[in-house]
DNA sequence: TCTCAACGTCCCGCC
DNA sequence: GACGTTGAGA
């Protein structure tokens, strides 16, 4: 069982007694350690398989774990729980659920099912969308959950108009949610924790259960999962010196669990969720007698990357020291391109490609191309698709976010819960049929009126008031149809029978099919696919019906069954998608200031500094071969833009960077000394309406903090100050070209 | 109530 | 550039 490990991490497999966290640095063999360390307990220390309860982050990571340890020891790793807190959670909450009042089964509604819910929230509170986005109520109240707070004492604690109003906003929400029968993200964990809280001998009893505790990337964690944690370990903190091996009793209080805990805080690149560093920056306070195992030995990437990233992360403030080396040797050096557009970028990867692959350096399946954002794919999808290189894309706009995806589950889960409201209302009018808006407000009058869900509305729409009788029909229509399907669910169909039965009875097939639009046909078959994900999950060990199916879906949300495209295909993937995962080659694509770090970061030094560990996520992410790449024009929406050099691309020591073709010259003298390339995209891009720059009769700018701009000689910049009574100087930050000071009358500068 | 076109917003990342 | 939303007109 430790053959094969370097000492630390042999000390990390066989640790036993009190919480211990590993610290491990990119490429450290953090799975192995993890998977090794089951295996051990459930091996050498005799522990059952019933008493290990590990958790990731993503199904797959669970998938991968159980698949490796069941390597190891054999089928008996089945009996272990390995999943992520969402399904640990929801396992829970089911098994669990009359203790809480709450029905056995219930709809999830992932993040565009919420904001749905909070769009008409915001609208039935009267409140100003555009002063209050949804979206930013919608991340206010997770903030509120995940700190767990209720929200009357959110209320009563408001001390701003803006804290009051998110209070409301908040209880409003979570009312709507409550009458839907519905949980989001948020509240699979919020409500584990309370559950355990308020009923502590269910607490007890988990706790008895499960001995072993060990958890996954570790610096993801958010707040309540970090109570979740706790509290299924049992504090430690009163209790003895955390007594290994001590016999569980029937009664007596059960000491803590062993939990074992792994992550490294570089690499955490998730607190736009709420995740933050403190979990494991902290864990040695939050657990006194915790032992630190530190992993820094890396068995991935060359030195020469490993430097490039160690250089990188060292710039973040408040981390603790780490270095990754590696006896690998130097390797190759980091190859930089400046492109003149994304096109030309995405061209240079597919020579470069081309070329390893021809001089034998590489496979395509050896490659990774990497973004910041999904929509930067596109432009090397149609540069591959041209040349003829194969690539798949992971991620980006997943299976079950398709809209007719999405649609078609919205009738199953309003069949499976006539209570589901944001479902029903998604689907009422799809296909058209006659029900508007004007319809659905008097329906939702209805409901307000008598008190019942909007679902109960729908199935008594007679007693509507203003109800046109051409709208009333289609109600009483789309009533009776739902009352059908909801039948033949009340049969025992399972849930590919009742899927086929919505996409013939409702028309939607119907109407795809009929479509001319091509996207249409793909569509269809979209719809088909899902089909037969459902005949798959039905028959698959433990499935439970229309429920069961609607459960999974919402917990499996990326399709990472995709097949896995086999020998000879180039991935293609966002910076976040490609955490734990590594490719022997791979190209950070896009490394300029406004892409990567992307705009909403440059303001603020948090957000800087995740971006920060996302480049050092990337970076790691390579074994052998590194790639730099960035355009020097980029048409984002539309309107083109220039954007100077990443920082990240400066703070990597410039020696161990091979530029193949570097940036022109910053000059002052305009186009004149520029390349002939750059010259000639820069005329295209005048024809395309782009205003030229620093050329006479450009009327002057006025700007105030905050405003974007672009320079003709440093690129993208965003204003900090303004002085002058008329606002003729402006302090602008170009991000790696520095803070300038401009006069704006005589600046080659425009407002974007 | 539907359709079309103009308009604005988005484009950060995920369970 | 692609989407969803909004407003006028049918």
């Amino acid at each position: 069982m430790l053959e094969g490990l370097n000492p630390s991490q042999r000390e990390a497999v066989v640790h036993s007694g009190g919480p211990l966290l590993i610290v491990a640095g990119a490429g450290s063999g953090k799975t192995r350690v993890l998977t090794h360390r089951i295996a051990y307990l459930l091996g050498e220390r005799g522990v059952h398989p019933g008493e290990v309860l590990a958790i990731t982050f993503t199904n797959k990571a669970a998938a991968e774990m159980r698949e490796r340890v069941e390597a190891l020891i054999g089928p008996r790793a089945r009996m272990m729980w390995v999943s992520t807190f969402h399904s640990a959670c929801v396992r829970i909450l089911r098994r669990e659920h009359e203790h809480l009042g709450l029905p056995s089964s219930f709809t999830i509604y992932d993040a565009d099912d919420s904001r749905r819910l909070m769009t008409q929230v915001a609208r039935d509170l009267d409140l100003d969308v555009k002063r209050n986005p949804p979206r930013g109520l919608l991340a206010a109240v997770s903030a509120l959950k995940n700190e767990l707070v209720d929200h009357e004492s959110a209320r009563d604690a408001a001390e701003s108009d803006r804290e009051a109003l998110i209070a409301e906003v908040y209880s409003v929400y979570q009312n709507r949610l409550i009458a839907s029968r519905a949980l989001d993200f948020d509240d699979l964990i919020m409500t584990t924790v309370n559950l355990f809280q308020a009923f502590p001998a269910v607490a007890e009893s988990y706790r008895r259960r499960f001995r072993h505790v060990l958890v996954d990337e570790y610096q993801d964690t958010n707040q309540a999962q970090y109570v979740l944690v706790r509290e299924l370990v049992g504090t430690s903190a009163a209790s003895s010196p955390a007594g290994s091996g001590a016999p569980v009793t029937e009664d007596g209080p059960v000491p803590p669990a062993e939990l074992c805990v792994v992550g490294d805080a570089d690499q955490s690149i998730y607190a736009f969720r709420g995740a933050t560093i403190r979990n494991i920056l902290e864990f040695e306070a939050d657990y006194p007698d915790a032992k630190t195992i530190l992993l820094e030995q890396n068995y991935r990437s060359t030195q020469t990357i490993l430097s490039a990233a160690n250089a990188v992360i060292e710039r973040n403030r408040g981390r603790k020291p780490k270095n990754l080396w590696t006896d690998s040797g130097q390797g190759e050096p980091i190859v930089g391109y400046v492109a003149d557009s994304e096109h030309d970028e995405a061209a240079f990867v597919a020579n470069e490609v081309d070329r390893l692959t021809d001089e034998g350096l590489a496979k395509p399946s050896d490659v990774a191309v990497f973004y910041r954002t999904n929509a930067q794919s596109r432009a090397f999808e149609e540069c591959f698709i041209r040349v003829g290189l194969p690539y798949r894309v992971v991620g980006g706009v997943r299976f079950y976010e398709r809209k007719e995806v999405k649609d078609v589950l919205a009738y199953l889960r309003a069949l499976a819960n006539p209570d589901d409201s944001v479902s029903l209302k998604r689907v009422i009018n799809v296909p058209k049929r006659g029900i508007g808006d004007r319809a659905e407000a008097m329906l939702d009058a209805l409901a307000a009126r008598e008190r019942i869900s909007f679902g109960a509305a729908v199935d008594r729409a007679d007693e509507a008031y203003g109800l046109a009788a051409r709208s009333l029909n289609a109600v009483r229509g789309f009533a009776a149809l739902m009352a059908d399907l909801r039948g033949k669910v009340a049969e025992g169909a399972g849930p590919s029978e009742v899927l086929e039965a919505i996409l013939e009875r409702t028309g939607y097939l119907a109407e795809l099919q009929e479509s001319t639009d091509p996207q249409d046909e793909s569509r269809a078959e979209n719809l088909q696919e899902l089909v037969a994900v459902a005949h798959e999950y039905e028959g698959a060990e433990g499935s439970e019906g229309v429920t069961g199916f609607l459960e999974r879906v919402a917990l499996v949300a990326d399709a990472d069954q995709l097949p896995d495209g086999g020998e000879g295909m180039i991935t293609l993937m966002t910076l976040h998608t490609a955490k734990g995962l590594e490719f022997p080659v791979v190209f950070l694509t896009g490394l300029e200031e406004g892409v990567f770090p992307h705009t909403r970061a440059l303001g603020n030094v948090q957000e800087l500094e995740e971006e920060r560990r996302l480049a050092y996520v990337g970076i790691t992410r390579a074994r052998q071969r590194l790639y730099f790449s960035r355009a020097v024009l980029r048409s984002a929406w539309g309107a083109p833009s220039y954007n100077p050099q990443s920082r990240f691309v400066e703070e990597v020591p410039q020696e161990l960077i091979t530029w193949e073709r570097e940036a022109p010259a910053p000059s002052s003298t305009a186009f004149g000394t520029q390349t002939p390339a750059l010259t000639a995209s820069a005329n295209k891009s005048r024809k395309t309406g782009f205003k030229s720059l620093g050329t006479s009769g450009r009327e002057p700018v006025s700007v105030v903090p905050g405003d974007r701009v672009v320079h003709d000689t440093y690129g993208l910049g965003t204003v900090v100050a303004v002085e002058g009574r008329t606002g003729e100087h402006a302090t602008v930050d170009f991000g790696s070209e520095g803070v300038r000071k401009l006069v704006l009358a005589f600046a080659p500068l425009q407002k974007l």
